[in-house]
DNA sequence: TCTAGAATAGACAGATCGGTACACCTCTGT
DNA sequence: ACAGAGGTGTACCGATCTGTCTATTCTAGA
């Protein structure tokens, strides 16, 4: 097994659980075994592993969401099937994604709060790629250009609604609710 | 002057901004131009610290948008009040409020992850309290008793998801896309 | 079989953390 | 006038943080 692999996965578990500031670099090598010597001989500081780590949980998160988007057709289907991801998500079903414990970059930029940090732009970005496995969606359903931009951030913000409801409030109705919003706000829309 | 009170406007202003397990006492009582003992001489602690410091959020953002919400009608104006007013904040417009750094709660809550920690709790508490103004407005409606907590959540979902797309990824049109998608919810559940 | 790289345990450095102790100052109410 | 509360400044405590270092063992490929 690969000791820098197993301490990214280590330390993504104990900051997705506890935050990343309150965890420090020896809680992670003695939860993980490894001695702190190999940590350093992979990762330069602990900045760098939590860039790792946060790559390793983009990487994951995405490949999760969009192959249970390949499973069903692009459009109607698809979002159905987004918000029922969502809700496997938080309610624990999906074993890759670990104990939910909300959206792990969310959690990021509160703790990063500083937009320039090469952490927080790396939380952009997985939203970005998740927003254009929405808009995937969107495009299927053969609207005007001009419109998927929009319909696109506003399914997006249903997404995003979702999941702080369910990690904040801890009401797990939430994803079932955005997706009944989501057929409403198609229809609206489409009409 | 109320130092306590200087202390906690101090803290929060440095916790907002870069998260509370990144804030150190010294930086505090630095950027405060407070003493040490001083601060020990109102809190216990600063575990003590940051609860007052949540406290003191929950009551001016609460206070500050239930005073918006007063000015117009409950119902169909007062939604249209809230989403303006979330605009207003993420637009830095509402200075009580201070440069918009996504929702505190939300933000705490990430860093507070066990649902059992008391300020995870008071985050809780303060969504319940907000809620409670969302549901005021829905209950204007006259709609049946069992359709409104429903609704109000829905709406709540709303307002979370605009808040978390103008924090994470910079979207300030998030507020007016959930003031529209309000309409059409409504319009459909009430049709 | 030999060697180079990967991993180990743990002491250590320097900084910072939350929190305490001490001596002194500055108000204010009676 | 004076007692007591609130505030100041700073030294200090033990704990913990990131990161370095040494000395030693394990392991895989030429």
């Amino acid at each position: 097994m690969d000791k820098r692999q197993q301490l990214i996965h280590t330390a993504f578990n104990l900051f997705y659980q506890n935050g990343i500031h309150a965890v420090g670099i020896n809680q992670i090598l003695q939860t993980a075994g490894i001695a702190k010597k190999t940590l350093y001989h992979h990762f330069a500081s602990k900045e760098e592993l939590i860039k790792a780590v946060v790559e390793y949980r983009d990487e994951s998160f995405y490949n999760w969401l969009a192959s249970r988007l390949e499973q069903v057709k692009p459009g109607y289907d698809g979002l159905n099937e987004l918000f029922d991801a969502v809700d496997d998500w938080m309610h624990n079903r999906v074993d890759v994604l670990t104990d939910f414990h909300g959206c792990f970059f969310i959690n990021t930029c509160a703790e990063y709060n500083d937009t320039n940090h090469p952490v927080y732009l790396q939380c952009q970005k997985h939203k970005t790629r998740v927003n254009s496995l929405v808009e995937r969606q969107i495009r299927a359903l053969g609207i005007s250009e001009s419109a998927i931009k929009y319909i696109t951030e506003s399914i997006s913000l249903l997404k995003e609604g979702a999941i702080v409801m369910a990690h904040v409030q801890g009401n797990l109705t939430s994803a079932q609710k955005a997706k009944a919003m989501t057929w409403i706000v198609l229809a609206a829309y489409l009409s």
